[in-house]
DNA sequence: CCTTCACACGGCACCGAGTGCCATCGGCGC
DNA sequence: GCGCCGATGGCACTCGGTGCCGTGTGAAGG
């Protein structure tokens, strides 16, 4: 039934276009009722993103079942891979989405609300894990945007290559440029620092507070 | 004739509650015709952020006022102290806004879409700042997501304190902590690289090449 | 085999947001 | 005074979304 609305829908889309497809038209291809529409997508634009909410679900999941051992902005970068597979397993399907979220604002904001539901997951696992420390949600609500930025940079470039190329390799590289910033050089509370080389950039003319405070910050004990 | 409509609106939420205020309400109680509502404001969501086209139109002009020796980190930042200075202006009804978007889940995805367009704005001017410079539209995007978060971060805690303690403040030591992390330690194309010290962090475990490879990155030269 | 209960589906009526069209009215230059 | 133009108001319509109810079907139980 899901699936023949979805199949139904993703038919007229493209020859229609989102907005001049109606509902009706949609059951009546499918051959189902209008109510039965609404029982299975709350709204029209669910349709377009069918399997969100069990993505979003073993996202959760994924971060739940992790310990305290982990390094969290590692933890949070696998989240954001384990959401690329779910793009990576049918790409055309992706790639039809993507042109039609690129083309309709109404559908496009929807997409927001959905990335905005994954970063506040990750953000509420980075929180958990910097509770106690100084400036925690702050950082954990920056590394979550950063993270979800580089993995929607580097999705929606594969995307607009036709799900050509290594989509995974274009994630983990843009990851490893968040992890660089903000990974590797913020131990978590484990505190794993005497295993660290700690490097700060500042300029030299800078007076010596700025200088300690920027030590500081990099070591997350501000 | 806005402004009219903007009080009714704003009279008439915090009693009835967003959803169960129709159009038509706001209208009777401004004493206006229903269709000159929706020739102000294109839907009812936008008389919620009835300046804020007006605020990006603020933003992108600034930074199209900005030359190529600013640092363009620090440019993008001053850029949301702007949007913060707005917010500020009129402390109470900002407080009255928050508390609606907290509540209404259609109002929280209209705010979306509001902050997805400064963010694109900021990453807008990144990119063209970063021109040529390897993986320059995704530290555009990074950053700009970056900047933004740690905005709303301190934003919004100074809105659940219903608008008291020092706005610009917290805004100021969000935004110093993302500067930390990209600012200073990614010198612009303009190149000031013999000015600054610069401080790695990374595993001492970690394979040369992968501290190489951090390094690069920390220069913004891979 | 018949009953009954639950559940899924479909149809219907309704509400509210948003739009196109046209009538009206007030100010403006000619 | 006359005609033009922009702003406003009213009307009718579409479409997304919801509540309500009737109906059919299949499984459990007498």
């Amino acid at each position: 039934m899901r699936e023949a609305l979805v199949a139904a829908a993703f038919q007229l889309f493209p020859e229609r276009g989102y907005e001049q497809t109606t509902v009706d038209d949609i059951v009546a291809l499918a051959g189902v009722g209008r109510r039965s529409f609404f029982r299975y997508f709350p709204s029209k634009e669910d349709v377009v993103f069918p399997d969100h909410e069990r993505c979003l679900a073993d996202m959760t999941a994924f971060l739940a079942a992790g310990d305290d051992a982990d390094e969290p902005v590692r933890r949070v970068c696998d989240a954001a891979r384990l959401v690329l597979g779910l793009y990576a397993e049918n790409p055309a399907f992706s790639v039809q989405r993507y042109r039609l979220t690129k083309k309709v604002p109404g559908l496009r904001a929807y997409e927001l609300s959905v990335v905005w539901r994954y970063e506040r997951a990750l953000a509420g696992y980075l929180r958990g894990r910097f509770a106690g420390r100084p400036d925690g949600s702050l950082h954990a609500d920056v590394i979550a945007a950063a993270v979800v930025a580089a993995h929607n940079n580097a999705l929606r470039s594969w995307l607009r290559a036709d799900g050509q190329g290594d989509a995974h390799a274009a994630v983990d590289h843009a990851l490893a440029c968040v992890q660089a910033a903000f990974g590797s050089g913020r131990p978590g509370p484990a505190g794993a620092a005497d295993e660290d080389v700690v490097v700060v950039v500042s300029r030299r003319s800078a007076p010596l507070w700025r200088v300690v405070r920027e030590i500081e910050t990099t070591l997350g004990r501000d």
